[in-house]
Formats: C-alpha cells, structure tokens, sequence
DNA sequence: TCGTGAGTTGACGTATACGTCAACCATTCC
DNA sequence: GGAATGGTTGACGTATACGTCAACTCACGA
C-alpha cells in the first residue's frame, strides 16, 4: 500500500520554497525554530518535502488570515491529528472551537465587503457609472 | 434636515467604552494617538460620540479580521471620504482595491472553514456520532 | 481640607514576526 | 587551490500594538 520507490522524489531546498511563495528564507527559518516546519537535514543543509510543503501553504493561509503563527501552530497539529486519528473527542472539540472562530470571521467579512459595494455604488451614482 | 437639538445627547467617557467593548482605556487613547479616533475635550478630559463610538465598533471588527491599524486607518478614511464624498474617483479605486483583498480572504476563509469540517467529520466518524 | 477616584501624559517594557548582518562551513567550477 | 555560490547559526535591530507604572491634575464628598 505504499510505495517507497515513489518517496524521497519531492526534495525543495530552502530557497525553492522561499522563491515559489515569495517569502524570505529567513522566515522560513524562522518558521522552523517555532515548531511549524520539520525539514530533514542533510549534513546541516534542510531538505524540505512535499508535507512540508503543504505545512506551508497552510501557514501563509494562515498569517492571511490574520493568525498569529501560536495559532497557526494549534491549527497545524489538527491536521496532524487528522491525519493520525488520535484524541479524537479533544480533536473535534478543538475543530469546533475554530469553527465557531472562523464562522464569526466570515460574519465579519461579510458584513464589511457589503458596506464597501454601498460605498463604491454611491461613489460610482456620485460620479456616472459610465463616464 | 438637521436637528441641532437633538445633537449634543450622546456623550461617552472614556470608560463607558473601554467597558462595553472589552478593551483597555490605554488602548482607546493609543487609538487616539494614531488618529483614528478624534474625541472632544473638555479641558483635558476626552468627551466621546456617536461618531467615535461607530469608529471604534470598525476598528475593532478591523482588528478581529486580522488588520494592522494602519490598515483600519486607511478603511476609515474611505468611510469619512464615503460621507464627504469628495475625491470619488480616488475612492472608487481604493474601495474595489480593499474589495479584492477581502474577497481573496474571504475565500481563503472559506477553504479553511471546509477543511476544518471534513476534519471534523471524519473525526466523528471515527468515533461515532452519538456516542 | 484631605483623600479618594477618575482622568491624563510620558516613559518604559513586552510579545510577535521577522530583517539584517557578521562570521562561518561546504561545494563546485575554473 | 582560490573564489564564487549557497547554506547555517547567533546576535541584534525594528515595527506593531498595546500593558504597566509613575507622577500629576481635578472634581467631589465627608
């Protein structure tokens, strides 16, 4: 069911993943002594991989949305968890809490981006749609 | 169209806000310092509005949204500018500019809020719903 | 009149999230 | 073998967003 003949072909250094999602590689550094990122090493030279990879992705997601990287740590180690199907009850309970979080967010957001259309329409009535 | 009575009525210390909403008075008169907020004073005590009241109810739904107060700076400038209406055009453009932004993290938001139910679901699963 | 409570202004401290810089390997290419 | 290239670790600096604290003013009531 796996395939260890397919594993170890997805290595990015340090400086790939720096250029791909146009962040510094001290950030990801960085990133690393908080915990979020686990890059095997190779001498002293990290070697990323794709789990890695995607822990990033989550983590600029994350900072986006205006998560400090403490929350985007708990919010890693879900996935985590996810993915190893232990402490289940405490795991859905924490799910639910974000939710609830994110929910309120989006509440948020909603509600600004509608006073914003208000404001562009009545600007745009003000000038002439068209002109 | 105006009701110079009934203006004057609405008058807020410093720390009826702090109380109704959560927060420091430190953090309403460093709010000041950074010029969102513009209380009267009478003498040197800070005599708030509704106006100041409303600014602060968008600061803070800023804040929850992730933004800098520079950020929140810019998105009140585009409400006085909306009640002004002077500078339209400009306006326009930074309106659809904030639109853009928001719009992304609304559907950065949305991608997570999914994730986290599909945790969420299989997490259940695995332990069955009811029990 | 004294003190008590509420408000005010600096000054300083703190946490977060990095950027910058120096000094130091390790490879590689000529 | 020497220089360039890329990587590494501290150490230090910086911006943001306040909290904390000291020292002061002012109004009010016993």
């Amino acid at each position: 069911m796996n395939r260890p003949e397919s594993e170890g072909r997805d290595l990015y250094a340090i400086a790939d993943l720096a250029e791909e999602f146009g962040i510094s590689t001290r950030a990801i550094r960085f990133y690393e002594s908080k915990g979020l990122l686990t890059p095997e090493r190779v001498g002293t030279t990290r070697v990323f991989r794709r789990r890695d990879r995607a822990r990033l992705i989550l983590i600029l997601r994350g900072k986006r949305l205006g998560f400090s990287l403490r929350d985007i740590s708990d919010y890693l180690s879900l996935y985590d968890a996810h993915s190893q199907v232990k402490q289940t009850r405490m795991l859905v309970a924490k799910v639910e809490e974000r939710l609830t979080l994110l929910e309120a967010q989006k509440a948020d957001l909603e509600t600004t981006i509608g006073e914003l259309k208000d404001i562009k329409k009545l600007a745009e009535e003000q000038v002439g749609v068209g002109s």
